[in-house]
DNA sequence: ATCATAATTTAGGTAAGCCTAATTTTTATC
DNA sequence: GATAAAAATTAGGCTTACCTAAATTATGAT
């Protein structure tokens, strides 16, 4: 019955695009933790999201929710922006890649096809956000990615960084210390039996660095070969 | 006895700047036209707007609003943000004149401190919008530049442009055209004595533009002694 | 000064998006 | 497979910012 729906779907939608990338649903629970509201409004929301037309997601009680194309083309279009943005902070405006996510945050919201397309441009349409997320392309075609979980490296194995967890500054900052980001090279010193702590040696800088085992799975690679 | 107002009181308090910048108060059926929305609604707003504690206006019933010292600061601090997205746009991403006061429109809510320090610093610290509008510094201390309406101008007489009206597309691409923008030197050629239409001749282009006495007392010059 | 008209305010109501509390459904364990 | 715990949903409410219609106040022309 309902039609239009406000600003903050887009908040909704890049959650449940996020929760839905293995191929399982998004449960309330889940949304209502990442979005910082009650289950009971994830609930009412994604009902209305359900019967939006065309609907931006396919919802059956207690079963979670999912994307269907057309929300996820609104979900890409959003990803693509705050990602867009982020580079362009890094690029452009001596932005250090912990504070990125934030700011990002809001811009995505007010940024009009005409600024997605200049800072695109002005970029010489980047491929990767500063934590190593891709962009998706002015079709919203995102590149499929080989990559592993660093926790997956075997001792004495090296690899090189593709991408690291985008979201907290302090990690970001912690990692950044290292050296470890997009593109640096690095080989797995030792792992702990007990709780699978690692250390990694980062060609580059020099460092070692402890990644515990929760960390270590945010962090994807490409294994050297 | 309410203590914090929404988003858009940002819009509230900008139309109430402009519109009291002569010293006069501003309406409630202006602001209403200007804001797009009902006298009805402006009414309940202006009265929140004035309860808060510090208030951010003085209303008196039937008598407009006035900005408190602290709403003014609240105004400049998002007038600040408006046209130093615009002259970065101009600048740095390519914009023309007339596309950047939408853009900024929904930009400066999402602006945070650092980024308008970052684009502060990019452009060094700019004084002007491209449609020659002061920019309040960072202290939101704004120059007093002496000027007067083109209107004002004698036959024969030059002067030089220092600032156009900013809201209009249409308005902008037409004395574009003729290269009427903030820093062009005029004189004026003719005036018709029935509906005060002026001719203008633009020095640097060596273009004729006729001016209407509505857009003539738009545009602001500095008459040349 | 009166009175029509314009401007403003008040009253009452709506839609979004959130909330808590109560209820229902699912799930996981014995 | 019964049942306790967890997850999800429903019901009922709140706030914000808007609306229209009706009432009030101000203004300006005669």
């Amino acid at each position: 019955m309902p039609q239009k729906i406000s600003e903050n779907i887009q908040d909704y939608l890049k959650r449940i695009y996020e929760f839905t990338l293995s191929g399982s649903r998004a449960s309330t629970n889940q949304l209502a933790q990442a979005l910082g509201i009650s289950a009971a409004s994830v609930t009412n929301m994604v009902q209305k999201l359900s019967k939006t037309d065309p609907p931006y997601v396919t919802y059956e009680k207690h079963q979670g929710v999912k994307l269907t194309p057309f929300g996820q083309q609104a979900a890409l279009k959003i990803i693509r922006r705050h990602r867009l943005i982020e580079i362009y902070l890094v690029e452009k405006l001596g932005y250090t890649w912990d504070e990125v996510h934030a700011e990002a945050e809001v811009l995505e919201h007010a940024m009009s096809p005409l600024l997605e397309k200049r800072i695109d441009a002005a970029l010489d349409h980047p491929k990767f956000d500063p934590h190593g997320d891709p962009i998706p392309d002015i079709n919203l075609e995102i590149p499929e990615i080989e990559q592993t979980a660093l926790s997956s490296l075997e001792i004495g194995n090296k690899g090189r960084v593709l991408r690291v967890p985008n979201e907290d500054p302090q990690v970001l900052r912690y990692l950044g210390k290292f050296g470890i980001r997009p593109g640096a090279h690095i080989k797995l010193i030792s792992r702990t039996p007990y709780d699978q702590t690692m250390r990694i040696k980062i060609t580059e800088t020099g460092n070692e660095a402890v990644i515990g085992p929760s960390l270590g799975n945010k962090i994807s690679i490409a294994k050297d070969s």
